[in-house]
DNA sequence: ACTTTCCGTAAGTTATCACTTACGGTTAGT
DNA sequence: ACTAACCGTAAGTGATAACTTACGGAAAGT
Protein backbone atom coordinates (compact mmCIF):
# COMPACT_ATOMS: atom_id res chain seq x y z
CA UNK A 1 0.00 0.00 0.00
CA UNK A 2 2.88 2.24 0.07
CA UNK A 3 3.08 2.09 -3.69
CA UNK A 4 0.25 4.74 -3.82
CA UNK A 5 2.15 7.62 -2.30
CA UNK A 6 5.30 6.90 -4.55
CA UNK A 7 2.97 6.91 -7.71
CA UNK A 8 1.50 9.98 -6.53
CA UNK A 9 4.35 11.91 -5.81
CA UNK A 10 6.01 10.61 -9.09
CA UNK A 11 2.93 11.71 -11.50
CA UNK A 12 3.80 15.28 -11.38
CA UNK A 13 6.33 16.26 -14.44
CA UNK A 14 8.63 19.02 -11.81
CA UNK A 15 8.91 16.63 -8.74
CA UNK A 16 10.23 14.18 -10.77
CA UNK A 17 12.94 16.61 -12.46
CA UNK A 18 13.29 17.31 -8.82
CA UNK A 19 13.73 14.35 -8.14
CA UNK A 20 15.90 12.92 -11.35
CA UNK A 21 18.13 15.55 -10.02
CA UNK A 22 19.08 13.65 -6.66
CA UNK A 23 19.90 10.27 -9.15
CA UNK A 24 23.74 11.76 -9.51
CA UNK A 25 24.22 11.56 -5.91
CA UNK A 26 23.26 14.11 -3.05
CA UNK A 27 22.37 17.54 -3.73
CA UNK A 28 21.52 20.02 -1.46
CA UNK A 29 18.10 22.53 -2.19
CA UNK A 30 20.00 25.02 -3.41
CA UNK A 31 21.99 23.05 -5.61
CA UNK A 32 18.44 21.27 -6.80
CA UNK A 33 16.26 24.27 -7.61
CA UNK A 34 18.90 25.88 -9.82
CA UNK A 35 18.48 24.74 -13.46
CA UNK A 36 14.82 23.94 -12.17
CA UNK A 37 11.86 26.75 -13.61
CA UNK A 38 10.26 26.75 -10.18
CA UNK A 39 11.26 28.71 -7.20
CA UNK A 40 12.88 27.70 -4.26
CA UNK A 41 9.64 27.11 -1.62
CA UNK A 42 8.31 25.06 -4.38
CA UNK A 43 11.05 22.82 -4.69
CA UNK A 44 11.54 22.40 -0.67
CA UNK A 45 7.27 21.41 -0.74
CA UNK A 46 8.51 18.98 -3.93
CA UNK A 47 10.92 17.63 -1.23
CA UNK A 48 8.57 17.12 1.56
CA UNK A 49 6.45 15.16 -0.61
CA UNK A 50 8.90 12.94 -2.17
CA UNK A 51 10.26 12.24 1.80
CA UNK A 52 6.66 11.60 2.65
CA UNK A 53 6.18 8.89 0.28
CA UNK A 54 9.73 7.28 0.94
CA UNK A 55 12.03 8.13 -2.32
CA UNK A 56 14.55 10.41 -0.99
CA UNK A 57 15.73 11.59 2.40
CA UNK A 58 17.34 14.76 3.92
CA UNK A 59 20.21 14.70 6.18
CA UNK A 60 21.59 18.37 7.56
CA UNK A 61 25.29 20.08 6.46
CA UNK A 62 25.43 23.07 8.22
CA UNK A 63 23.19 25.62 6.91
CA UNK A 64 22.34 23.62 4.10
CA UNK A 65 20.05 20.51 3.96
CA UNK A 66 21.44 17.38 1.73
CA UNK A 67 18.83 15.43 -0.27
CA UNK A 68 19.50 11.99 -1.23
CA UNK A 69 17.80 9.06 -2.77
CA UNK A 70 16.10 6.43 -0.53
CA UNK A 71 15.34 3.03 -2.05
CA UNK A 72 12.38 2.48 -0.30
CA UNK A 73 9.78 4.01 -2.36
CA UNK A 74 10.83 2.78 -5.47
CA UNK A 75 11.22 -0.43 -4.45
CA UNK A 76 7.30 -0.37 -3.46
CA UNK A 77 7.05 0.65 -7.28
CA UNK A 78 8.85 -2.14 -8.35
CA UNK A 79 7.59 -4.94 -6.02
CA UNK A 80 3.60 -3.71 -6.96
CA UNK A 81 4.94 -3.61 -10.34
CA UNK A 82 6.68 -7.28 -10.48
CA UNK A 83 3.39 -8.73 -9.26
CA UNK A 84 1.23 -6.95 -11.60
CA UNK A 85 2.89 -8.11 -14.63
CA UNK A 86 3.53 -11.95 -13.69
CA UNK A 87 0.10 -12.13 -13.20
CA UNK A 88 -0.56 -9.83 -16.83
CA UNK A 89 1.27 -12.72 -18.46
CA UNK A 90 -0.46 -15.86 -16.93
CA UNK A 91 -3.81 -14.45 -17.94
CA UNK A 92 -2.22 -13.50 -21.14
CA UNK A 93 -1.41 -17.18 -21.18
CA UNK A 94 -4.51 -18.66 -20.20
CA UNK A 95 -6.45 -16.35 -23.54
CA UNK A 96 -4.35 -18.22 -25.68
CA UNK A 97 -5.45 -21.31 -24.10
CA UNK A 98 -8.70 -20.31 -25.04
CA UNK A 99 -8.36 -19.85 -27.92
CA UNK A 100 -6.51 -22.65 -28.81
CA UNK A 101 -9.86 -24.81 -28.61
CA UNK B 1 9.62 9.75 -22.26
CA UNK B 2 6.42 7.95 -22.71
CA UNK B 3 6.71 6.96 -18.90
CA UNK B 4 5.01 10.25 -17.76
CA UNK B 5 1.63 9.33 -18.80
CA UNK B 6 1.67 6.12 -17.30
CA UNK B 7 2.94 7.20 -13.80
CA UNK B 8 0.63 10.52 -14.74
CA UNK B 9 -2.53 7.53 -14.67
CA UNK B 10 -1.33 5.58 -12.04
CA UNK B 11 -1.37 7.69 -9.53
CA UNK B 12 -4.91 8.19 -9.22
CA UNK B 13 -6.71 5.64 -6.69
CA UNK B 14 -9.47 4.38 -8.49
CA UNK B 15 -8.07 4.43 -12.09
CA UNK B 16 -5.58 2.16 -10.02
CA UNK B 17 -8.98 0.14 -8.81
CA UNK B 18 -9.81 -0.14 -13.01
CA UNK B 19 -6.53 -1.14 -14.09
CA UNK B 20 -6.33 -3.84 -11.12
CA UNK B 21 -9.73 -5.06 -12.30
CA UNK B 22 -8.07 -6.25 -15.15
CA UNK B 23 -5.08 -8.17 -13.64
CA UNK B 24 -7.12 -11.57 -14.03
CA UNK B 25 -8.17 -11.04 -17.71
CA UNK B 26 -10.37 -9.23 -20.28
CA UNK B 27 -13.10 -7.73 -18.94
CA UNK B 28 -16.43 -5.66 -20.60
CA UNK B 29 -16.62 -2.23 -18.96
CA UNK B 30 -19.91 -3.08 -17.44
CA UNK B 31 -17.84 -6.04 -15.36
CA UNK B 32 -15.05 -3.31 -14.51
CA UNK B 33 -17.48 -0.67 -13.39
CA UNK B 34 -19.39 -3.28 -11.50
CA UNK B 35 -18.00 -3.40 -7.52
CA UNK B 36 -16.16 0.37 -8.02
CA UNK B 37 -18.40 3.15 -6.14
CA UNK B 38 -18.49 5.43 -9.38
CA UNK B 39 -20.73 5.57 -11.91
CA UNK B 40 -20.09 4.02 -15.31
CA UNK B 41 -18.94 7.02 -17.60
CA UNK B 42 -16.06 7.75 -14.81
CA UNK B 43 -15.18 4.45 -15.41
CA UNK B 44 -14.80 5.00 -18.86
CA UNK B 45 -13.28 8.40 -18.75
CA UNK B 46 -10.38 6.21 -16.50
CA UNK B 47 -10.11 3.51 -19.61
CA UNK B 48 -9.82 6.35 -21.96
CA UNK B 49 -7.17 7.95 -20.01
CA UNK B 50 -4.95 4.55 -19.21
CA UNK B 51 -5.28 3.67 -22.78
CA UNK B 52 -3.53 6.85 -23.93
CA UNK B 53 -0.95 6.24 -21.30
CA UNK B 54 -0.43 2.69 -23.65
CA UNK B 55 -1.67 0.47 -20.09
CA UNK B 56 -4.57 -0.74 -21.52
CA UNK B 57 -6.28 -1.38 -25.22
CA UNK B 58 -9.61 -2.75 -26.21
CA UNK B 59 -11.65 -4.45 -28.69
CA UNK B 60 -15.05 -4.83 -29.66
CA UNK B 61 -17.34 -8.08 -28.69
CA UNK B 62 -20.78 -7.70 -30.00
CA UNK B 63 -22.15 -4.30 -27.88
CA UNK B 64 -19.83 -5.09 -25.54
CA UNK B 65 -16.26 -3.34 -25.16
CA UNK B 66 -13.52 -5.30 -23.52
CA UNK B 67 -10.53 -4.16 -22.15
CA UNK B 68 -7.23 -5.59 -21.36
CA UNK B 69 -3.91 -5.13 -20.43
CA UNK B 70 -1.17 -3.36 -22.54
CA UNK B 71 2.45 -4.33 -21.32
CA UNK B 72 3.70 -1.30 -22.90
CA UNK B 73 2.59 1.22 -20.47
CA UNK B 74 4.02 -0.72 -17.62
CA UNK B 75 7.23 -1.51 -19.34
CA UNK B 76 7.96 1.95 -20.24
CA UNK B 77 8.01 2.19 -15.94
CA UNK B 78 10.13 -0.86 -15.55
CA UNK B 79 12.63 0.30 -17.53
CA UNK B 80 12.79 4.09 -16.02
CA UNK B 81 12.75 2.96 -12.58
CA UNK B 82 15.91 0.22 -13.65
CA UNK B 83 18.04 2.67 -14.80
CA UNK B 84 17.08 5.00 -12.17
CA UNK B 85 18.02 1.72 -9.73
CA UNK B 86 20.97 1.20 -10.99
CA UNK B 87 22.53 4.96 -11.16
CA UNK B 88 21.01 5.45 -7.33
CA UNK B 89 23.02 2.25 -6.34
CA UNK B 90 26.44 3.34 -8.13
CA UNK B 91 26.24 6.81 -6.76
CA UNK B 92 25.45 5.18 -3.33
CA UNK B 93 28.56 3.12 -3.53
CA UNK B 94 30.59 6.10 -4.75
CA UNK B 95 29.45 7.97 -1.51
CA UNK B 96 30.72 5.21 0.81
CA UNK B 97 34.38 5.47 -0.58
CA UNK B 98 34.01 8.94 -0.54
CA UNK B 99 33.49 8.72 3.59
CA UNK B 100 36.24 6.12 3.33
CA UNK B 101 38.66 8.53 2.98
C1' DA C 1 26.16 41.13 18.31
C1' DC C 2 25.28 41.64 13.43
C1' DT C 3 24.96 40.11 8.94
C1' DT C 4 24.58 36.67 5.51
C1' DT C 5 23.28 32.37 3.78
C1' DC C 6 20.16 28.72 3.42
C1' DC C 7 15.96 26.69 4.07
C1' DG C 8 10.93 25.52 5.73
C1' DT C 9 6.22 27.15 6.38
C1' DA C 10 1.95 30.06 5.92
C1' DA C 11 -1.42 32.19 3.10
C1' DG C 12 -3.57 32.94 -1.09
C1' DT C 13 -4.53 32.16 -6.08
C1' DT C 14 -5.15 29.59 -10.28
C1' DA C 15 -5.45 25.63 -12.99
C1' DT C 16 -6.36 20.89 -13.28
C1' DC C 17 -8.89 16.78 -12.73
C1' DA C 18 -12.20 13.44 -11.10
C1' DC C 19 -16.94 13.07 -10.82
C1' DT C 20 -21.85 13.66 -11.91
C1' DT C 21 -26.06 13.74 -15.10
C1' DA C 22 -27.71 14.00 -19.79
C1' DC C 23 -27.49 12.60 -24.35
C1' DG C 24 -26.55 9.98 -28.64
C1' DG C 25 -24.74 6.10 -31.25
C1' DT C 26 -24.10 1.13 -32.19
C1' DT C 27 -25.24 -3.74 -31.97
C1' DA C 28 -28.24 -7.71 -30.97
C1' DG C 29 -32.73 -9.64 -30.32
C1' DT C 30 -37.82 -10.03 -31.25
C1' DA D 1 -38.90 -1.54 -37.48
C1' DC D 2 -38.73 -1.40 -32.45
C1' DT D 3 -36.81 -2.28 -28.22
C1' DA D 4 -33.19 -3.22 -25.06
C1' DA D 5 -28.42 -3.51 -23.76
C1' DC D 6 -24.02 -1.44 -23.70
C1' DC D 7 -20.95 2.14 -24.07
C1' DG D 8 -18.56 6.87 -25.31
C1' DT D 9 -18.83 11.89 -25.14
C1' DA D 10 -20.35 16.62 -23.74
C1' DA D 11 -21.14 19.93 -20.26
C1' DG D 12 -20.90 21.50 -15.75
C1' DT D 13 -19.30 21.42 -10.83
C1' DG D 14 -16.42 20.80 -6.67
C1' DA D 15 -12.16 19.62 -4.77
C1' DT D 16 -7.33 19.15 -4.99
C1' DA D 17 -2.72 20.56 -5.76
C1' DA D 18 1.05 23.21 -7.77
C1' DC D 19 2.68 27.65 -7.74
C1' DT D 20 3.62 32.37 -6.09
C1' DT D 21 5.22 35.98 -2.47
C1' DA D 22 6.04 36.92 2.32
C1' DC D 23 7.86 35.71 6.58
C1' DG D 24 10.66 33.54 10.24
C1' DG D 25 14.20 30.52 12.13
C1' DA D 26 18.79 28.25 12.40
C1' DA D 27 23.69 27.98 11.43
C1' DA D 28 28.19 30.10 9.99
C1' DG D 29 31.23 34.05 9.26
C1' DT D 30 33.11 38.78 10.58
Amino acid sequence: MAYQAAFLALADPTRRHVFERLRGGPKSVGKIAAGIPVSRPAVSQHLGVLKRAGLVRDRAEGTRRVYYIDLHGLAAIRIWLDGFWEDALTAFAAELKKEEQ
